[in-house]
DNA sequence: CTGTTAGCGCATTCAT
DNA sequence: ATGAATGCGCTAACAG
C-alpha cells in the first residue's frame, strides 16, 4: 500500500495541507471543528507523517543517540550500563525526545561510524566512556556535534560531562572498611586506560595512608571490569 | 557554523550539484580528475550529506531498528540478548546498513512507540521476543512494517520469524542428563508469558516418559529468567 | 561525462 | 482561521 502523504489526508479532510499540518504539530489556530475531521481522516488512515521531510525542514530529528565503550562484555554484561541507559532513556522520553543505541561500534568502521554521525540524524549524543583517549569523543569534540560524556579524560577542561567522583568514592569504601576493623584490604583495579580507574585507586592509596596502613602491592591487581577478571584476581588475593 | 550542503560543495570544486552526487555514491561516470577535486573539496571542509534529505528522496534510511523485551534487566543481564544484537549488528555492517537499539520500550507510551514506527525512520525492525501476545509484534503485522522477529507465538503461520527449535533443545538436555545417569532432574522454567517457555517443558516431559520416568512437580519451578529467581528456585530443588 | 530540471513530504511564511 | 506559495538538501531522470 502506498503510504499516504499530508497531502493525501488534506484532500479526504477537504483542508490544505497546511491545516492538516496544523493540527499535526497542535497549533491553537484551528478551528475545532476542522481539528476533529482532520484527526478523524488520519485516525481512520494511520497516517503518521514521514519523519525525513520533518527532520529536512525543521532540522532537528528530536532523537538522541547513546554510544557505549567498543567493549561488548561491557555494553551488555555491566549492570551499570543499563541503569545509566535506563535514565538517559527515561529523561528523553520524558522531554519528547526518544533515544537510540548505537549498534555498531564493535564491527564498523570508525569513519563509517563519523559519517553517520556527521549526518544530522541525532540531535545530540550521550557518549558513555572514561576511555582516556576515545577516539569517538575527540571527533565530537572537534566536530562540534552536540554531546555530553559520561565519564571524562584527565586533561579535559570544557564541561561536556558528568561523572562521579571516584577518588572520593574509593576513599568512602576504604575508611568504611577500615572503621569496620579491617586491615587487610585488597583493590582490584578496573582497565588502566580508564580514567576511572587510576583515580579509584589514587582514593584507596590516600585512604590507607591516612589510616597508616602501609600498601601490599600483592593486594593489588588490574582486571578488566569482567566478572571473570574479578574472580581470577581475588582468588588470588585470597591465595596471597 | 552554518553546515555546508552540496550546493556549496560544487560551487567550491566548480561542478554542479549532481556531480557532487555521484562521486557521494561512487557512481562511475565521473572524470577522474573532476572526482579527485571534489572529494578533495568534500575532505577539506568535512562535508557528509544530510541523512534527512538523501532519505527523503530515495524513501530509505539504511537503518534497522532493534527492539527487545521491555523488561530492562533482560535488555542488559541476560548475556543471550548482548548475542543475539552483536548478530544483527554484524549483518548490518556488512551489508552497508547500521543497527540502532530503541531504548524507549520501558518508558515510552505505546502509542509514541508505534508513532516511530510508522514514521518510516527505520528500513526494518528486527523485534526479539517470544512473549505469545506481544502488543508491538501485532501492530508490526497489521501496518505491514518490514520486520522479522526472533522468537514466536504458537499460533503464527506466516514466516516472519526465526527461531530455535525449544522443544527439542530441552528433549536433547535431558536425554543427555539422563543418559549420564541421572533420574533426577529438575526443570527451571521461564516467564509463562513467552512461548519458549512451555515449548521446553514440553521437551522436558517428554524426555522424562521417553525414559519411564515419572515427573515430579516438585522438581518443576517457574522463574521469571532472571538469575536471582534462578538461584531462589534452585535451592528450593535442593532442599526438596 | 556533465549540467538542468523536477520533485521527495513536510513546516512555514505571507496573504487573505 | 485558512490557503497558496516557498524551500529544506538531496537524488534521479533527462538532455546535451
Amino acid at each position: 500500500m502506498p503510504q499516504l502523504t499530508i497531502e493525501d489526508i488534506a484532500r479526504l479532510a477537504g483542508v490544505s495541507r497546511s491545516t492538516v499540518s496544523r493540527v499535526l504539530n497542535s497549533q491553537p489556530s484551528v478551528r475545532p471543528a476542522v481539528r476533529n475531521r482532520v484527526q478523524e481522516v488520519i485516525a481512520a488512515y494511520g497516517y503518521t507523517p514521514q519523519a525525513a521531510a520533518r527532520q529536512l525542514v525543521t532540522q532537528r530529528t528530536r532523537s538522541i543517540g547513546l554510544i557505549l565503550p567498543d567493549n561488548v562484555y561491557n555494553l551488555f554484561g555491566n549492570p551499570i550500563f543499563a541503569l545509566m541507559g535506563q535514565g538517559v532513556s527515561q529523561v528523553c522520553t520524558q522531554q519528547g525526545y526518544r533515544s537510540l543505541l548505537f549498534m555498531g561500534r564493535q564491527d564498523m568502521d570508525e569513519q563509517d561510524m563519523f559519517k553517520l554521525l556527521r549526518g544530522r540524524e541525532f540531535d545530540g549524543i550521550v557518549l558513555i566512556s572514561s576511555n582516556a583517549n576515545d577516539a569517538c569523543a575527540a571527533f565530537l569534540k572537534e566536530t562540534g556535534i552536540p554531546y555530553v560524556r559520561i565519564g571524562h579524560e584527565p586533561g579535559q577542561d570544557d564541561l561536556q560531562y558528568v561523572d562521579v567522583d571516584n577518588a572520593e568514592a574509593a576513599r568512602i569504601a576504604v575508611k568504611h572498611l577500615i572503621w569496620l576493623g579491617h586491615r587487610r584490604i585488597a583493590m582490584l583495579k578496573g582497565l588502566s586506560r580508564d580514567t576511572c580507574s587510576a583515580d579509584r585507586y589514587q582514593g584507596y592509596k590516600e585512604a590507607l595512608e591516612e589510616a597508616g596502613i602501609s600498601l601490599d602491592p600483592e593486594l593489588v591487581g588490574e582486571g578488566n571490569w569482567s566478572t571473570a577478571s574479578g574472580y581470577v584476581l581475588t582468588k588470588r588475593f585470597f591465595a596471597a
